[in-house]
RNA sequence: GGCCCCGUCGUCUAGUCUGGCCUAGGACACAGGCUUUUCAAGCCUGGUACACGGGUUCGAAUCCCGUCGGGGCUGCCA
């Protein structure tokens, strides 16, 4: 914990991604809990690719994933990034230690692959996939857990007619343990491990040592991930003494688990962050959501701004176990942060999803129909399945218009007599304040649901809506009237 | 199978390190009620949890052991 202290006045963490699908919810939380961790040290916040694989890595991954990150507001200061100029993506990268994309950085991992074997610390494997496949099914079949027999570890000369076919780390046979920020301390048995495979040629190395180097070559202090790299970890540290590294400080995150409680990257999730923001969610409720996954603050607050969570946030109160990620709850804190937010600002959120007619539409108008609806809509995306009758008023059966008990006939003379206060009203009463006296009188003359319930029919052209004074504040006197009339003929076409 | 991690309401969790304030708190969801012109929202009320079994102790959700359960990893993927 000392060490911790020290070395936070010059935290680096990195955020890792593999552009080999999209960017989902679980890359996203660990994302962020390595940007909140760098940001409350004053650290740095490294975005690197882990592109090892050129198969299955897609560049078009990798800028999902730097849309998403900045859709989250969460910035880093170093490493690869992805502009929008003229409607096409243009790479940059930013920082000293780069390249930060794996694929770019061979010359890096060919000296210290040199090392290694150099030093005799890792030797070349003359092991067809074939012998390797043999070997472990022979093991299998005696009930042996798989491990690699080290059949070419003392080589000193290729056998003949075989060639070197990948790089294997002498792994010293220990126990071993390391302390995790989050569980404590770890403990492994290294001579299970057997001789590691490092690489498949010194052009090729493979994950995990790709992986200890960067993190050398990049001075990260704390690896934050996900804890399904638990076993990854003795690996990673033997590899790091191996070339002489200073071992970084580890701390794995619980997963995000599916309803199952099976890992949710595994399940269904392989959905991108960005579903989320096209389908009206709002950044901030989607941190939010993240964080209270698999950590809690120590009181009973549950609405945090990014801001908020910076300056609460604490690694030590992460959750060990498991947590399922929780869509109602997200719905939840997404109509919180909607709350927070001001009339214009929403307005602001609300443009990609305003529809044409909404786009068309005044912007003082627009601003009415949010104060009306904001409290009812649960993401953005609720807007125009809400609001969409004020800006046209859909179609509507008459027997709609028909409140309890009431026969049409009557529901029509009412609405006409509605029709008649409305008239005689100002314009400039038209709001929800002024509006109640207009139909004072008749609802005491038929009661409110005889009233109200037409008007509001009228009005949104449906049986959910907000309250139909408030509806006729925002339409106004032209456009109520226009509603009201309508209705009455409808009725009389029906009758 | 092996290795590792984990185990408080249906879900996210507070409490566990530093036993007593816990007849276990909050939130989401759920049920009922209030409000009410609808649907929401809001307010009030309610139910449901310390996996199990042994210890240790005056006292255990909290400490120890065991069992059971869940998950992760087990690749020339990351």
């Amino acid at each position: 914990m000392v060490a911790t202290k020290a070395k936070s006045a010059s935290v680096r963490v990195r955020f890792p991604p593999s552009p080999t699908g999209h960017f989902h919810v679980g890359g996203a939380r660990t994302a962020l809990f390595n940007w909140l961790y760098a940001r409350q040290h004053g650290g740095k916040f490294i975005l690197r690719i882990e592109d090892t694989d050129a198969e299955r890595s897609d560049q078009k991954y990798e800028i999902e994933l730097v849309e998403a990150l900045k859709w989250l507001g969460l910035d880093w200061d170093e490493g690869v990034d992805w502009q929008l100029v003229n409607h096409e993506w243009q790479g940059s990268s930013r920082g000293e230690h780069g390249p930060y994309r794996q694929s770019e950085r061979a010359p890096v991992y060919k000296r210290y692959l040199e090392k290694l074997l150099h030093d005799g610390k890792a030797y070349y494997c003359h092991c067809t996939k074939e012998d390797l496949e043999a070997e472990r099914q022979a093991q299998l079949a005696e009930g042996m857990p798989p491990k690699y027999s080290g059949h070419c570890r003392n080589l000193t000369e290729s056998p003949r007619g075989k060639k070197p076919e990948l790089i294997r780390f002498k792994t010293p046979e220990a126990r071993m343990e390391f302390k995790d920020l989050i569980r404590g301390t770890v403990s492994f048995d290294a001579s299970l491990f057997g001789d590691l495979v490092i690489a498949r040629s010194v052009e090729s190395p493979l994950y995990n040592f790709a992986v200890v180097v960067d993190d050398y070559e990049m001075k990260i202090t704390h690896v934050i991930r996900g804890e399904d790299h638990l076993p990854n970890t003795p690996k990673q540290i033997l590899f790091a003494r191996a070339l002489g590294f200073p071992e970084p400080l580890y701390g794995h995150l619980p997963l995000i688990l599916a309803s199952d409680r099976s890992k949710l990257s595994k399940r269904f999730a392989e959905v991108s962050m960005l579903k989320y923001r096209d389908e009206g969610y709002l950044p901030e409720a989607m941190a939010n959501f993240l964080a209270f996954l698999g950590w809690h603050p120590k009181d009973d607050r549950e609405v945090f701004s990014l801001e908020e969570l910076k300056g609460e946030f604490d690694l030590k109160r992460v959750q060990k176990a498991g947590a399922v990620f929780n869509q109602e709850k997200l719905d939840w804190l997404n109509a919180q942060h909607m709350r927070r937010l001001s009339i214009d600002e929403l307005l602001n959120r609300l443009q990609p999803f305003l529809g044409e007619k909404g786009i068309a539409a005044p912007k003082s108008f627009v601003r009415k129909v949010i104060a009306a609806e904001r409290e009812r809509m649960k993401t953005l995306g609720d807007f125009l399945k809400l609001a969409g009758f004020f800006f046209e008023l859909p179609d509507y059966d008459a027997a709609l218009l028909v409140w309890k008990g009431n026969s049409m006939a009557r529901i029509k003379e009412v609405l006409e007599k509605i029709l008649a206060r409305l008239e005689k009203s100002r314009a400039s009463d038209f709001s929800r304040e002024k509006l109640p006296g207009a139909v004072a009188e008749l609802i005491k003359e038929y009661d409110r649901g005889a009233v109200l319930w037409p008007l509001r029919v009228a009005l949104s052209g449906q049986s959910a809506s907000p309250d139909p004074l408030a509806i006729a504040g925002v339409l106004g006197k032209e456009e109520t009237l226009r509603r009201v009339t309508a209705a009455i003929n409808k009725i009389g076409l029906a009758l």
